[in-house]
RNA sequence: CGGGGCGUGGCGCAGCCUGGUAGCGCGCUGCCUUUGGGUGGCAGAGGUCCCCGGUUCGAGUCCGGGCGCCCCGACCA
């Protein structure tokens, strides 16, 4: 039923007055999506099938890879969790059945399909396997935001592999780089694949599919061939003009200038020739301190210090950096004696710098590393516009996180005990990989990237209709009955069609198509009986297009509007 | 978790400061009108003003508590 007099598209003019992001006005003024609580949105028909075309895109790669489609229960048993170490994670729902027994809702299935796998493969020649599923995710965000760009529940097509060795999960890491590339191509979105923090847990590997757009959460860093999330990014730093030598530092004034920007203006220098102090407690247990030492223009990039030290850490408190080190915003890694391990980036260049005294209103000129202060490097700062990547400047860009692909190694097969025996009848661990992708996120990004001033554009993969087909005039006119006749043609002809029949203006017709944003929009009025010709506009771009023959004339309608289906982008 | 904001017909908002008949635009229903870019008119329907408690003769408005939602940051295995 595709007769909007019939079907449920309820749209808006107005946008929800709290909706930010583009996707977010969009697909709830097109009738698209509705929200039913925080991070909880419904997806009304139109909508649905959308992320139905998404979903059915990645499933024929997904099978064309040889992934073997199941369904795993979103209730689980809690003890599972408890074994793979994850029940204590904040983000996930932990209910009682009425029996007093823990369970969890699944914010993805790792415990599940590995504990399957355990029970039924015992040989090497039950490998490799890779299964999939498309199943509701339930994660308790601590914010969920900007329509269904961030919510607490969302349907994710995951798949695991299970490989008798490292060399076999590359093999099917590989396979999914390829079925995840052709996934993205099909879509009509634009992306990139960038490499990836492979986590806390400390996986082999990890890429990410990003959608580059203004409302993405993440920040990727392009450079020539170069793409990584900035999480995990490095870069030469661009070249800073340094201080001169002198034999040992030098006491300055700054009274009040607390800040690189204050400091570095005061003393006529680039914030750059600064050292910057950022002291971290390492949350490993042993709570020390370490002072990371930056230049001054750069930011700590979180992650990778906490690669860096192999743990995380948090920013000390002001109470611990008076008592460990000096006045807050005047400390620097001149005189700490060993007290505190000084952590120096490694876009520090050999030179002389200002840095804090640790005396108040003081900062030391002439700071040499090595010659004034011991230290150990890391790369832990944050690459930022300006940088290179082998003489490419680099650039970055939000985007959307659609996918992402990851070498788990041992880290569920271990504790679940997914084991088979060789060829020698020896028992080994299974090489676990998993894979992700959101179908909601991918419609979303496609509204982002694509939107113009009057609505949605959708790429031709993901549209929820072919082609929308306005009717003016009257119901009982002959114009109407042309339409009516258009329709039936194209539907015959299993052309997917929304036939607006409503009795209303042209104008709130248009507007509606517009906002939908179906790739073409077929017009039959009365101008269509003088002329013969239905009115052709192509959504992206709003172009007119050569008009098409009505029905009952020479000429294959659906035929053509096919023709012209593919051409679009 | 830190900061900011908002809860009044389906949507967008005013009213609250200074307590006294609950309003506007869009949408919706009926009739007429109009029919190639959200037409115009007439007549209607629709609201426990988020919830609980308090103050008061009287609370959408003042006070207290709670809940919900949004935005920024943190977090995001």
């Amino acid at each position: 039923m595709t007769r909007l007099s019939q079907y449920m598209l309820p749209t808006e003019k107005q946008a929800p007055a709290d909706a930010e992001a583009i996707s977010h006005k969009l697909m709830v003024r097109a009738g698209l999506i509705r929200q039913l609580g925080a991070g909880m949105w419904s997806w009304l028909p139109a909508g649905w099938r959308v992320h139905q075309r998404a979903v059915q895109i990645i499933r024929e790669e997904m099978n064309g890879i040889g992934g073997q489609e199941m369904l795993l229960p979103l209730l689980q048993p809690a003890e599972p969790w408890r074994r793979s170490g994850r029940y204590a994670i904040d983000e996930l729902f932990k209910l009682t059945d009425r029996k007093g027994a823990d369970l969890v809702l699944a914010m993805t299935h790792e415990e599940a399909v590995t504990i399957h796998v355990a029970q039924s493969v015992r040989s090497y020649r039950d490998l490799p396997l890779i299964l999939y599923q498309f199943q509701v995710k339930e994660r308790d965000e601590p914010r969920p935001r900007a329509g269904v760009l961030r919510t607490r529940e969302f349907v994710m097509k995951d798949s695991y592999s299970f490989d008798r060795d490292e060399h076999g999960l590359a093999e099917s890491y590989q396979l999914h780089v390829g079925a995840y590339d052709r996934i993205m191509e099909r879509t009509g979105l634009r992306w990139y694949r960038v490499e990836a923090d492979v986590g806390m847990m400390g996986g082999l590997g990890a890429h990410e599919y990003m959608a580059p757009c203004p409302a993405g959460e993440n920040e990727v860093v392009l450079a020539g061939g170069y793409a990584a999330n900035i999480e995990v990014a490095s870069a030469t730093p661009q070249p800073v003009a340094l201080l001169e030598d002198v034999p040992s530092p030098l006491s300055v004034s700054t009274p009040g200038l607390t800040s690189v920007a204050d400091v570095a203006a005061s003393l006529g220098v680039p914030e750059g020739a600064l050292l910057k102090a950022y002291p971290v407690i390492v949350e490993d247990g042993s709570d020390r301190m370490v002072l990371v030492m930056l230049r001054g223009e750069h930011r700590v990039n979180e992650i990778k210090l906490a690669s860096a030290l192999g743990a995380r850490s948090r920013p000390a408190r002001a109470e611990e950096i008076t008592q460990q080190i000096g006045p807050p915003g005047f400390i620097g890694p001149v005189g700490l004696d060993g007290r505190v391990e000084i952590l120096l980036d490694e876009a520090v260049a050999d030179g002389s710098y200002v840095a804090g005294a640790n005396e108040p209103d003081t900062h030391l000129r002439g700071v040499r590393p090595g010659r004034d202060f011991p230290f150990q490097r890391a790369d832990v700062r944050t690459v930022c516009e300006g940088d290179a990547i082998e003489g490419a400047r680099v650039s970055i860009e939000p985007a959307i996180e659609i996918g992402n692909i990851f070498k788990l190694g041992l880290r569920y097969s271990e504790p679940l005990g997914a084991n088979f025996l060789d060829e020698q009848g020896v028992q080994r661990p299974i090489w676990m990989g998993s894979y992700g992708i959101g179908p909601a996120r991918i419609a979303a990004a496609a509204v982002e990237q694509y939107a113009d001033e009057h609505g949605i554009s959708w790429p031709r993969a993901l549209a929820p209709f072919a082609v929308h087909l306005v009717a003016l005039g009257k119901p009982g006119t002959p114009e109407r009955a042309a339409a009516d006749g258009v329709y039936d043609a194209l539907a015959a002809a299993g052309v997917e069609v929304i036939y607006d029949d409503r009795d209303g203006n042209p104008g709130e017709k248009f507007a509606d198509a517009e906002l939908l944003g179906c790739p073409l929009r077929l017009t039959v009025g009365r101008r269509s009986l003088q002329s013969g010709e239905i009115e052709v506009q192509v959504r992206r771009g709003r172009q007119e297009s050569a008009g098409l023959p009505l029905p009952g004339q020479d000429g294959d309608l659906a035929g053509m509007v096919d023709a012209l289906w593919r051409t679009l982008p």
